[in-house]
DNA sequence: CGGGCATATGACCCGATAGGTATATTCTAC
DNA sequence: GTAGAATATACCTATCGGGTCATATGCCCG
């Protein structure tokens, strides 16, 4: 399971990322949302914990799980060079106001 | 092999569609520079063309390939909503952080 | 026409992985 | 401590997809 991108081809593992996305979960909220087996959610969790798409907290006899969105920036960055294809020339502007502000931010950053 | 996603979840075909983001080519031109069998190239293209993510230009006994974008706008649009947890989120907190960690180490003797 | 190039297809093997079932672990409440 | 909840893990199995090899198809040119 090298990749993000074999990490999010299952779609039971894109349903809880989108579910997460909202808000952070328990595991049996996952499963009674999505009405998959524990066993199953637990399963995807561990396998998204492991990929650093995820991170749990404990509370109680629950862990709590919320989104660790770092992962999916390699599949947005991946995308990047495509994006030319299917953007106009209004998004055009919006790339250029993008790497200027970039580039405003370069001495700040980190 | 059904959605988009498990599509570019191998590594070879994401390769295949990088190369044909700069331009077109044939089978030929794709199995030396990317140094794979030929056969491997022609299955992957093949899936490929079956999803929607190429399409092939027949020139003589040669097919040249070309891109088809829309295919990937799926994953894009799926990627939506997780972009605001770097556009603002995850910035936002970096700063943060930056400023706190400056702080301690002004006020730490080290 | 025949030979050789460019590409596609088919058959087989193999490793990876998702699902299911059963069980283990950890915590709470009494 | 015990029962029962919430969650994790082990094991098995069936499936699926990629690599490779052999072969088929189609096209060009002499």
């Amino acid at each position: 399971m090298e990749s993000a991108f074999a990490i999010i081809a299952e779609p039971n593992r894109r349903t809880i990322l989108s579910l997460l996305a909202s808000s952070e979960r328990s595991v049996g909220e996952i499963e009674r949302r999505l009405r998959m087996p524990q066993t199953s959610v637990s399963k995807h969790l561990r396998v998204l914990r492991e990929a650093g798409f995820v991170e749990a907290r404990v509370d109680a006899q629950r862990r709590v799980y919320r989104l660790r969105p770092e992962s999916l920036r390699e599949v947005d960055a991946w995308l990047a060079p495509f994006r030319r294809f299917w953007t106009t020339h209004v998004d055009r502007l919006e790339r250029h106001l993008d790497r200027m502000e970039q580039a405003a931010r370069k001495g700040t950053k980190r």
